[in-house]
RNA sequence: GGGAUCUUAGCUCAGCUGGGAGAGCAUCUGCCUUACAAGCAGAGGGUCACAGGUUCGAGCCCUGUAGGUCCCACCA
C-alpha cells in the first residue's frame, strides 16, 4: 500500500524528525572537493548570551534559502556556523549572576572569573544553536566554531602582532568614549546618539585685569572644573581684544588663557567656548593645537576626582547641580535656557558616555580603509540592495582610528607584555610570550590586562573559521566566501571590519556580495524590544504554525533592505499555504495509489498537460533568475502563485475527469497522473529552500526511491516543454470558464443547476480546440452537455451568453431568463470594451507612437485592436438580439 | 548640517532594465463540488503624496514641494 498523508498538515513532530535525519545523514556537511564548485556563507555568529529573536530568524532563513538553493544546484555548499563570545554582553551577565550570589567581580579575581564565564558559556552558549536548528538551518554543525576558541584566538594574535609590526596598531593617549557603568572604553561605533532635552547654562568668566566678563554657554557645566582655556574665533571682531588675555575660571579660581581657534563658530551661542581638553573630543584637538594642559576631573565611575576640589566624590550630575548653584550664588550664572541636544550613550546599557583621555590601543584606519573602498568601487564587493554602497563608502571615507582595547576580562587578552622594570613593551604571540625583558633582561614581565573589542575577532570570522593563518585545504577551497547576509544595522560594526581585515590579511575580499535585510518590527512598526515587551518569540511561532510557515512569512512580500512588520495573520496565511500544498499532494497520492506510472509518449499528453508543463517551465526559469539576483521575495511569490492558482485551482481541476475515469481511460489517466506528479515534484523543489520540512516530507512519501529533496537536483528550463499552442488553447478555455462562471454568478445560478452549453465560433481552429478541451472545461462550468458549433442555429434566442475572444458561449436557461440582467451585464461589458478600444485606438492613431515605439509593441497593440473589435461586435450583436 | 529611504486598494506591503495597476488580510455575494471551509467560485475597492519636466508612452527616470522613518555629523 502506498504511503498516505494526514488530512491536515501538522508540522509538530515532523520537523524535528526530519531535521535529525538530515543531520544524521550529514547532508549539511561539506568537505573540499575539486570536482565541485564551492558556495560558502559564514553565519553572523549569534552571541552566546542571545536567544533566537525575529532578527535571527529572518537572517538565518535568508541564508538557509541561499544555501539550500545552491546545494540543489550542485554546488558544494558550506554554511559555516558558530557563536560569538560577545565580551561586554557576556561579562555583564556573569557579573549579574555573581552579584546574586553576593560575589564581587574584583574580589573573585580574573582567573576565577574567567572560569565562571567559560562554565556559563558551556551551559548556555549552545542554546541558540538548538534554536537555529528548529528553524531548519542547514549549517555544517560539525564545523561549529566560537570566536574565542583556540583557532580564533590564534588568528586574533596573529593579526594583532602583524598589524603592530606594521605600525597599524598603536597604543596612545587619546580621547575615548568611556562607559561609567560598564567601566570600559567603547568604540565610536558603539556610541548611540540620542536627542535629550537639556539646558544651556550661560556662565560669566571674569576677564583678568578688567571688569569685563565673557559669557560662555555649556550643556555640561561640571566639566568647567577641567577647563584650561576659553576660545574665540580669530576673526571675531567682538573678542579681538581678549585674545592672549586671561580669564579667571570661577570656582576653581585659576587663570586660564583666551585662545583663538577657527573651530569656534561665531554664529553659535555667545561665540566664546570653554575648552576642556580632557573631556571633549573637540576641546582635545583645540588643546593640542594650543598646547593646553589636560586636566582629568573624573573617576572611572563618573564621580569627580581629586582635581575637582570641593566637588570631589560627587557623581557627575550631583556635581553639575552643585556647581550651578554655586555659580548662581556668586552671581556668575548669566542664564539658563532649555536646549535639546545629542547625548552619546552606550548602545548596550544606554548610559551616557563620558569622553575621557586614556591610554588605549588603536587600529590605524586610514591605510586599511583604502583597499576596502576600492573593492566596492571596482566591483569586487557588491551590496544588495545597492543603496548601501553609500553607507559603506561614507563610513570608510570618514573613518577614524578604532579603539580596540576594553577594560574587560572576558575576551581575547591583548598580546602585549610590559617590563615592570624598564617599561619596555613587547607584542608577541602567546607561543613567543617573553619570559624576560629583551632590553633589560628583567624577568618581571606582565601581560596587558585589557582584552580586545569583540568585533576584532568577528572581523576575522570568514577566514579564521576556515583555518587561517594556516594555509588549510578548507581555506584554499572555501575562501573567499560568497555571500554575507546581515542587517543594515551592523554594516559598520562588522561588514566593514571583515572587508578591510580580509583584504589586509588574505589579500581578498572575504565575500563578493553582501545581502542586506531590514528589521522585523511589531505590527505597529515599533522595534521589538525587551523593554517594550513587544517581541515575538520565533520559537512560539514555530510551535504554533511550524518553521516553514514562519520562514515563508519572513521572506514574502518584502524587498531587500526594507524593514517589515510582523503579523500573526500573515503567519496564518503561510500556514494555509502549507496546508494547500499538503492537500494537493495528498490528492495526487490518493489517485496514484499503488499504480505504476509510466512516462507518457508525447502524443499522449493532452493540451492541458502541455500547458501546465509549459507554465512550470516558465516558473522554473523565472524563479531561478530571481533567486540568482537575490530577489527571494519575488521568487517565492511566483512559486506560491504557480502552486495555488495554476496548479491547484486550474490544472488539478482540469485533470479530475481523467482521474475519476481511470479504468475506462488508463492511458489518459496515466498521462494525467504523470503530469501531476512531475509538476508537483518540480514545484516542491522550487519551494524547498523556503519551506524545507513540508517539501521533504511530501517528496519522500511521493518518491520513496529518493532519499531527500534537499540533495535532489534543482529543476532546469527545458526548451522542449515550451508549447505556445497549448498555452493559447488552454488560456482560451480558461477565459471561457471565467466568463461563464462570472455570468452564472451574476445571474445567481447555483452550481447545482447544470445546463447545456453551446460554444459558437466561426473559426475552425477554435472549434477544434474547444471540442478537444470539452471534457476539461465542462465540469468547471457546470455543464450537463457542451455542443461546439459554427453558428447559432438551434440555440434559443433568449439564451444568456458569455463573450470571449474568438467565441461566444450560449446557455439556454429557459425558466430563469432575466433579460434585464443579461442586458445589464452586456452593457457593462460593452463599456469595458469601449474603454479598451479607445485606449488602443488612441495609441495607434498617434503617428509618433507608430514611428518611435518598438515594432513588437506596435504589433501587440494592433492585435489587441483586432481582438477587442471582434468581441465588441459580438457584444453588440447580443444586445441587439435582446 | 549631510545622506538614505518611504508616501500605491480599508490595513500591511510587492511592483525587475519605463509599455494596459498586483498580493495577503479585511469587506460583500454564492457554494458543506468525494484534496483542502486553513477551502472553492464570483464581486467591490486605487487621479500610484503634490507640482512641474523628459518621453510616442511615467507608479517606475529628472527637478522641486509637503509629510514620515532611519543613518551619519564635533555645533560648545
Amino acid at each position: 500500500m502506498a504511503k498516505q498523508l494526514e488530512k491536515t498538515y501538522d508540522p509538530a513532530g515532523l520537523e524535528d524528525r526530519l531535521y535529525k535525519q538530515w543531520e544524521e545523514r550529514r547532508y549539511f556537511h561539506a568537505e573540499p572537493d575539486p570536482e565541485k564548485r564551492p558556495f560558502t556563507i559564514v553565519i553572523p555568529p549569534p552571541n552566546i548570551t542571545g536567544q533566537l529573536h525575529m532578527g535571527h530568524a529572518l537572517d538565518n532563513t535568508l541564508q538557509d534559502i541561499l544555501i539550500r538553493f545552491k546545494r540543489m544546484q550542485g554546488y558544494n555548499t558550506l554554511w559555516q556556523p558558530g557563536t560569538d563570545h560577545a565580551s561586554i554582553a557576556t561579562e555583564v551577565k556573569i557579573i549579574e549572576a555573581l552579584k546574586e550570589q553576593g560575589i564581587d567581580k574584583a574580589d573573585l579575581g580574573r582567573e576565577k572569573f574567567l572560569e565562571r564565564a567559560w562554565q556559563w558559556k558551556e551551559e548556555y552558549g549552545g542554546r541558540i544553536i538548538g534554536q537555529l536548528k528548529k528553524l531548519g538551518s542547514s549549517c555544517d554543525w560539525e564545523r561549529e566554531r566560537f570566536t574565542m576558541d583556540k583557532g580564533c584566538n590564534r588568528a586574533v594574535e596573529e593579526v594583532f602582532v602583524k598589524l603592530y609590526e606594521k605600525g597599524y596598531i598603536y597604543k596612545g593617549n587619546r580621547i575615548i568614549n568611556w562607559c561609567p557603568v560598564c567601566r570600559t572604553t567603547i568604540s565610536d561605533a558603539e556610541v548611540e546618539y540620542e536627542e535629550q532635552a537639556g539646558h544651556f547654562w550661560h556662565i560669566n568668566y571674569p576677564v583678568v585685569g578688567s571688569d569685563e566678563m565673557v559669557e560662555i554657554a555649556t550643556t555640561r557645566p561640571e566639566t568647567m572644573l577641567g577647563d584650561t582655556a576659553v576660545a574665540v574665533h580669530p576673526d571675531d571682531k567682538r573678542y579681538q581684544h581678549l585674545i592672549g588675555k586671561k580669564v579667571l575660571l570661577p570656582l576653581v579660581n585659576k587663570e586660564i588663557p583666551v585662545v583663538a581657534d577657527s573651530y569656534v563658530d561665531m554664529e553659535f551661542g555667545t561665540g566664546v567656548v570653554k575648552i576642556t581638553p580632557a573631556h571633549d573630543p573637540n576641546d582635545f584637538e583645540v588643546g593640542r593645537r594650543h598646547g593646553l594642559e589636560q586636566i582629568n576631573i573624573m573617576n572611572d565611575d563618573a564621580t569627580i576626582n581629586e582635581n575637582g576640589g570641593k566637588y570631589a566624590g560627587m557623581d557627575r550630575y550631583e556635581a553639575r547641580k552643585a556647581i550651578v548653584e554655586d555659580l548662581d550664588a556668586l552671581g556668575l550664572l548669566a542664564g539658563i535656557e532649555d536646549h535639546v541636544h545629542n547625548v552619546g550613550t552606550h548602545d548596550r546599557c544606554k548610559t551616557t558616555v563620558e569622553p575621557l583621555i586614556k591610554q588605549q590601543w588603536f587600529v590605524k584606519m586610514e591605510e586599511m580603509a583604502k583597499p576596502a573602498i576600492d573593492a566596492l568601487k571596482n566591483g569586487d564587493l557588491k551590496f544588495v540592495p545597492e543603496r548601501f554602497d553609500k553607507t559603506y563608502l561614507h563610513w570608510l571615507e570618514n573613518i577614524r582610528d578604532w579603539c580596540i582595547s576594553r577594560q574587560l576580562w572576558w575576551g581575547h587578552r591583548i598580546p602585549a607584555y610590559y617590563c615592570r622594570d624598564c617599561g619596555k613593551i613587547v607584542v608577541a604571540r602567546t607561543a613567543d610570550a617573553p619570559s624576560c625583558c629583551p632590553d633589560c633582561g628583567s624577568a618581571n614581565m606582565k601581560q596587558d590586562e585589557d582584552t580586545l573589542d569583540t568585533w576584532f575577532s568577528s572581523a576575522l570570522w570568514p577566514f579564521s573559521t576556515l583555518g587561517w593563518p594556516e594555509e588549510t585545504e578548507d581555506l584554499k577551497y572555501f575562501y573567499p566566501t560568497d555571500v554575507l547576509v546581515t542587517g543594515y544595522d551592523i554594516i559598520f560594526f562588522w561588514v566593514i571590519r571583515m572587508v578591510f581585515s580580509g583584504l589586509e590579511q588574505t589579500g581578498k575580499t572575504p565575500f563578493h556580495t553582501v545581502l542586506i535585510h531590514g528589521l522585523v518590527r511589531d505590527s505597529l512598526g515599533r522595534k521589538m524590544s525587551k523593554s517594550l515587551g513587544n517581541g515575538i518569540d520565533p520559537l512560539e511561532v514555530i510551535d504554533k504554525y511550524g518553521a516553514d510557515a514562519l520562514r515563508l512569512t519572513l521572506v514574502t512580500g518584502n524587498a531587500p533592505g526594507n524593514d517589515m512588520r510582523f503579523y500573526w495573520e500573515r503567519v496564518e496565511a503561510s500556514r494555509n499555504f502549507a496546508n494547500k500544498v499538503w492537500n494537493a499532494s495528498r490528492f495526487i497520492m490518493m489517485h496514484l495509489g499503488d499504480r505504476k506510472i509510466t512516462t507518457p509518449a508525447p502524443e499522449e499528453l493532452r493540451p492541458e498537460d502541455r500547458w501546465i508543463l509549459d507554465k512550470l517551465n516558465t516558473v522554473v526559469k523565472e524563479v531561478t533568475d530571481n533567486m540568482e539576483k537575490y530577489e527571494l521575495g519575488i521568487a517565492v511569490q511566483k512559486v506560491y502563485d504557480f502552486i495555488w492558482e495554476e496548479f491547484c485551482d486550474w490544472y488539478i481541476e482540469m485533470a479530475k475527469p481523467r482521474l475519476y475515469n481511470k479504468e475506462a481511460e488508463p492511458v489518459s489517466a496515466n498521462s494525467a497522473l504523470w503530469t501531476l506528479k512531475t509538476a508537483l515534484i518540480d514545484a516542491l523543489k522550487l519551494l524547498h529552500p523556503y519551506m524545507p520540512f513540508i517539501t521533504e516530507e511530501i517528496f519522500c512519501t511521493l518518491q520513496s526511491e529518493e532519499e531527500s529533496i534537499m540533495i535532489s537536483s534543482w529543476p532546469v528550463y527545458r526548451e522542449e516543454r515550451k508549447d505556445p499552442q497549448a498555452r493559447k488553447q488552454v488560456e482560451q478555455a480558461k477565459d471561457l470558464v471565467r466568463a461563464i462562471r462570472n455570468m452564472r454568478s451574476e445571474m445567481n445560478v447555483p452550481p447545482s443547476r447544470k445546463a447545456h452549453v453551446y460554444v459558437v465560433s466561426e473559426s475552425e481552429d477554435v472549434r477544434a480546440s474547444m471540442e478537444s478541451l470539452k471534457a476539461v472545461y465542462a465540469g468547471l462550468i457546470y455543464a450537463s452537455d457542451v455542443t461546439v458549433q459554427g453558428d447559432k442555429s438551434g440555440i434559443s434566442s433568449d439564451a444568456v451568453s458569455a463573450v470571449i475572444h474568438g467565441a461566444v458561449a450560449y446557455i439556454p436557461f429557459e425558466d430563469l431568463v432575466d433579460v434585464a440582467k443579461e442586458r445589464e451585464r452586456l452593457t457593462k461589458e460593452r463599456e469595458r470594451l469601449t474603454k479598451e478600444l479607445a485606449r488602443v485606438n488612441g495609441m495607434l492613431s498617434n503617428e509618433r507612437f507608430l514611428s518611435r515605439a518598438p515594432e513588437a509593441k506596435v504589433n501587440e497593440e494592433k492585435a489587441k485592436l483586432v481582438k477587442y473589435t471582434e468581441m465588441m461586435e459580438q457584444v453588440e450583436a447580443r444586445l441587439k438580439a435582446l
